[in-house]
Formats: structure tokens, sequence, C-alpha cells
DNA sequence: AGTCTTCGCGCG
DNA sequence: AAAGCGCGCGAAGACT
């Protein structure tokens, strides 16, 4: 109501503020606090206003009558900050020379519970509380001279609701819970960091590459329409279209076997199943047309999501970089996510169409730098065994090998991995592994390895024959599921499973939170190391210029000065070792990491 | 015209 | 009852 009683105090001077925190904030006293900015990074902008809320207090501070916010940010330093989304409030903290100040972040309280997810203040007041919130004055004017009685109101609930959600999930949390929290609250200043770096783009590579693209996108239409004419197939991007089409032109005994889209049941138009289509129209026009199909869907991704996007991102820049988000927690097991660009989605190096196509060849060090890189090897398999304490698969992730084992196992006799046909069928058994991983039964493991359910019957069988511990222990986490609607992970956390627990999450969540929970006390000790030794750096060591760049789910990028790359390499391989010993006490180190130094993310070594 | 859903596909 | 996990993004098409 805008005619309401005022339900907060208005602070309105650097003493009285000062009096205030002092009187309340001494000594890690709890309250929630929310920013009004004029801008939202601190390089463009001021914080006007803080509101402040405990069991206690009830206050709006205007920075503007109380001398600014860079006066004031060293009072924060004695209490201890819930905020929704504590990032955002961090960097203003940092660039006012309050680093140190501590947040608590409110979303993180909330997954240490439920488990990740990305959501809004005002997504989670009206789950959690049945609140809603009223987000209009959000984007307005918090530079006016004189602010308005709504935006002030608007201010104060933000604050009012963050302190009850906080009661909310906090007021029940088991010590792991608690545990998880700090977990997730330790990543904070490095994503700040990773975000505030971002990565460079070498965007005259990139242009050749996209130029290749859109040439053979262009032949590829040639052959498409010299296939199949435009009154056919109108849009040749709309596999809806394609579907229609090809449901007229084959024969019944191709459509009966045709795969179908989920909901709307039409003819699935994926690139894979049409290359295996090709594959049985050998010597036909028909080949033509599904394997051009199949290369102009790939080559037309390439150039959407990995094209002109990278460049017009870089050059939007001024120094030529991009800087995607990265989401702490955002997946549900726990897992980051990045977005605007997706840095975890670009692609590896392989051949595109028989051409050898290195897109992360663009994601370069700055001049007189080096990407250092490292990643968990197996790390998923690795901690299945470790949470299982299975001994089997444990001994073959470190002296043996799991892969060639099931390789063996399908092929039915021993095999050399240092021959073709050795290497390619221990690739192959990868599958089965993953699978396990994923909780796949044996039609799902059929389907994705392209072989009978029989067979894959088999590879399961082997599976749990030979690793039971490893293959029960979905079971376990099931039961746990089924009694308590949560599974308990092993970092104390735990996730809300639903009023119907299914087996293939039961399996893959514990499985994907714990590499998680590794790769976050690597990340955080890793930030830890290079701050100390940036403060600490001289004129020939220039450390506070090493920087975490991002993380890939099991790896991590840095950049470093050349001289200090191969140094920098040594420090990561001793956090994530560290990271994974944290989780794992006592557990082998052998093989953890592997990766390296270069020019580029294209090569590594 | 703007928003939502579906599909497909890149990565781990 | 049956079940391969987790994301973000672009495009098409439906819906409002």
């Amino acid at each position: 109501m805008a005619t309401s009683k005022r339900k907060y105090r208005a602070v309105s001077s650097y003493s009285a503020l000062s009096k205030l925190l002092k009187k309340f904030f001494y000594a890690g006293q709890h309250g929630a606090l929310d920013f009004e900015t004029t801008a939202l990074r601190p390089a463009e902008g001021r914080v006007r206003l803080v509101s402040i809320c405990s069991d206690k207090v009830s206050w709006l501070v205007d920075f503007d009558k109380c001398g600014g916010f860079r006066k004031c940010a060293k009072l924060f330093k004695h209490g201890r900050w819930v905020v929704f989304n504590s990032g955002f409030e961090m960097r203003w903290f940092i660039a006012a020379g309050a680093p140190k100040t501590r947040c608590i972040d409110l979303a993180n309280a909330r997954r240490a519970v439920m488990g990740g997810g990305n959501y809004s203040l005002k997504q989670i007041a009206l789950w959690d509380l049945g609140i809603e919130m009223n987000k209009e004055e959000q984007a307005s004017n918090w530079g006016a001279k004189k602010l308005t009685r709504s935006q002030l109101d608007y201010a104060y609930d933000d604050a009012d609701t963050t302190w009850k959600l906080w009661l909310h999930w906090t007021k029940d949390h088991t010590p792991g819970q608690h545990d998880a929290m700090v977990m997730l609250d330790n990543l904070v200043p490095a994503i700040i960091e990773m975000e505030e770096q971002g990565i460079l783009i070498d965007v005259k590579h990139h242009q050749t590459l996209v130029d290749g693209w859109e040439e053979t996108q262009t032949k590829l239409i040639t052959i498409l329409r010299t296939l199949v004419s435009d009154g056919e197939v109108r849009n040749i991007n709309s596999d809806t279209q394609w579907g229609d089409y090809f449901a007229v032109i084959m024969p019944d005994n191709w459509l009966s076997a045709w795969p179908r889209t989920e909901k709307a049941g039409r003819l699935s138009c994926t690139s894979a199943h049409l290359r295996r289509l090709a594959g049985n129209a050998t010597g036909t026009p028909l080949e033509t047309l599904f394997d051009a199909l199949a290369d102009y869907k790939t080559v037309t991704k390439y150039i959407s999501s990995f094209g002109r996007t990278i460049i017009n991102t870089a050059q939007l820049a001024v120094d030529g970089r991009v800087r995607p988000r990265v989401n702490i927690a955002a997946a549900r097991t726990g897992r980051f996510s990045t977005s605007g660009p997706n840095v975890q989605q670009i692609p590896r190096n392989k051949d595109i169409l028989g051409e050898p196509t290195s897109v992360r060849k663009s994601f370069i060090a700055s001049r007189g730098c080096r990407l250092v890189s490292l990643d968990y090897s197996g790390i998923e398999l690795r901690v299945l065994a470790l949470l299982s304490g299975d001994k089997q698969l444990l001994e073959d992730m470190i002296n043996g090998d799991v892969h060639l084992e099931v390789a063996q196992e399908m092929v039915g006799r021993p095999l050399d991995k240092k021959t073709k046909e050795g290497k390619e069928a221990r690739q192959k058994a990868k599958g089965v592994s993953f699978g396990i991983i994923y909780g796949s039964g044996a039609r799902g493991l059929a389907s994705t390895m392209r072989t009978s359910v029989g067979r894959a019957e088999r590879y399961i069988d082997f599976w749990e024959g030979r690793y039971p511990d490893a293959f029960g222990y979905r079971h376990k986490v099931m039961a746990e599921a089924e009694r308590t609607r949560f599974i308990t992970t092993v970092d104390g956390g735990t996730i809300y499973m639903g009023k119907n627990p299914d087996l293939p999450k039961c399996a893959n969540y514990p499985v994907q939170r714990a590499a998680l929970s590794v790769m976050a006390r690597s990340i955080a000790r890793h930030k830890r190391t290079l701050d100390r030794l940036g403060e600490a750096s001289q004129p020939q060591a220039r450390w506070d210029r090493v920087f975490m760049l991002a993380t890939i789910h099991d790896a991590l990028i840095d950049e470093a000065p050349t001289k200090l790359a191969k140094n920098c390499l040594h420090m990561m391989e001793e956090d994530m070792t560290y990271g994974y010993l944290a989780v794992f006490p006592g557990a082998p180190t052998d093989r953890l990491v592997e990766g390296g130094v270069g020019q580029h993310w294209g090569a590594l070594s």
C-alpha cells in the first residue's frame, strides 16, 4: 500500500549509520542486505541505497546522504550479510575497498537443502513463502535526487523478504547443509574474477572459420536444392517441414522404424539419424540427400551458435574479450552453468565435414600470456568408486583400465589397447560405463550404443559382476530418496528428489555432485592461492597478473604471464589435488589430473 | 508484436 | 510403470 506506515527507519547520516552498525552488527550478527545501484557494474555507477533487515532492525540507508558508499563500505566489516545473489553486492564491496566483507548467499542457503537451480528472488519468494513481489521499481532511476516513496518501499521489501527466506531455509539446516552452503559461498570470489576477466577472442581467426563454414553451407544448399525444390520443402532449416516431406516420399517400412519427436510425434530429423539413413541408402540419390542434410545441419549449428555471436560479443567489449556469466550451482546437482555465451559448450577440436576444425583455437591468451588448464581424468568413475567403496573399480581406475576390461568382455577375448582394434573397442566400451553412471537400463544402453538389448544386458551384467558395490550404490540412494524425498550428497548438502524419485537420477546425482564438490574445493583453494601470491608479487614474478578464467565442469582454466605459466600449472595441480583430498581424504591421487599450457584453448599440453 | 514451447545439439 | 544425467542457446512454430 502506498499509504501504509513506513516499516523501516531511514538512516541519513554517516555517524548514524556508523553508530547503528556498531550497535547491532559488531560480532558476526546476521542481517539481510540489498543494494540499489545506478548501474550494474561498479565502474559505471554507484550504490544509492542499502536496505538492511534482521530480527532487530529495519533500515533504509541513503548513501547520497551518508557521504557515499565508498566511505561507508568499511563499516559493514563486522556483520554477516545475507544477500540474494551475493556476487553482485560483493563486487561493490570489493570496488569500495572492503573485499573482506562477509556475505552469505541466500540462494546457496536454499540450494544446500533443495539442490541447485537458477531462480529469481521473486520466484522463490512465491514458491517458498507465497509472497508476491512487485519488481516494477527494479530498473527505475536510482540516481534521482529525490527517490519516490514507491522506490523506497520497494528497496526495503527486498531485504525484508530476503531475511524471511533466510530464516525459512536455515532454521532447520543440518550441519551438513550448512557446510554445503559455505562450500558454494566460497566460490563467489573466484566467479567474480572469472566474470571480470573473460576470455580473449582471436576475431581474425574466428572470422576465417566462419567464412569457411558459410562457404560450405552455400554449397550444401545447392546440393539440397537440386534434390528437393522449395515447393516441397519451403524452409530448409525447418525439421518440421523435412519431416512432413519424408512422411510423403518414404516407403512405409522406412517410416515405421523412423524415430519420432517426443511431444508432437513428428518424424525426428537428428543428424545422427540422417547419417544412419544415408548408410541404409548407399548408392541412391537418397544417400546424397540424407548426408547433405546432416552436413547442412551440423554446419548451420556451428554458424548460428558459435559463429557470428562469438564475434559480436567480443567486438561489443572494448578489449575484444567475451565475458560469460558463471552461475554457481545452476544445475540441480550443483554444477556450474555459464551463459552469454555458454563457454561450456564450445566445440572440441574435431573434423567437421572432413575438415579439421578448432573453434577453441579462437579462444586465446592475452599478449605475453599463456592459458593454463588442467582437468580431472575420469573424475565421475573415480568418485563413484570412492562413494560406493568399490575396491575393484578403484583398483581398475588407479592401476588398471576400466574401459579396457569392459572392452575385452564385449569382444570376448584379451585386447591390446595399442592396436587400432583395441583402441576402437575401448572407445566403445566407455559408453557402457557412462551408461552406468547415468543410470541407464539395457534398453537405453542398447539404443545409445546401437546394439541389441540382449548384448546391452550382457554388458551391464558384466559391469555389475565386476563392480558390485559401485553398481549397487544406486539402490541405497534410491532407498533414501523413497524414504525421505531427499538424497544426501558427499558434501553434506541435500537434493530434493520429488514425490516419485527415479533410478537414473538417483544413480547420477550423487556422482555428478561429488565431482562438483571436488571442483568447488579446488576453485576456492586456487583462488586463495592466487590471491596470496598476488599480494606478495614481485616485479619479476607478477602473480597479480594471473587470473582464473573459467571452469568447464572437470577442467579449470587460468591465464598467466608466460614466465609464470609452468609454475601456475604446478600450483593448479596442487590445488586440484587438495580439492579432491578435501572431499575424499586419503584417496589415491595417481593420474588425477592432466592438461598443460598453451597459446590458445585448442592446444594445451 | 511479443512470449512460450518444442526440438535439436554443442559441451561435460 | 519405466527410466541414460546435467546444462544454454538458436530456430521454428504456436499461442496470446
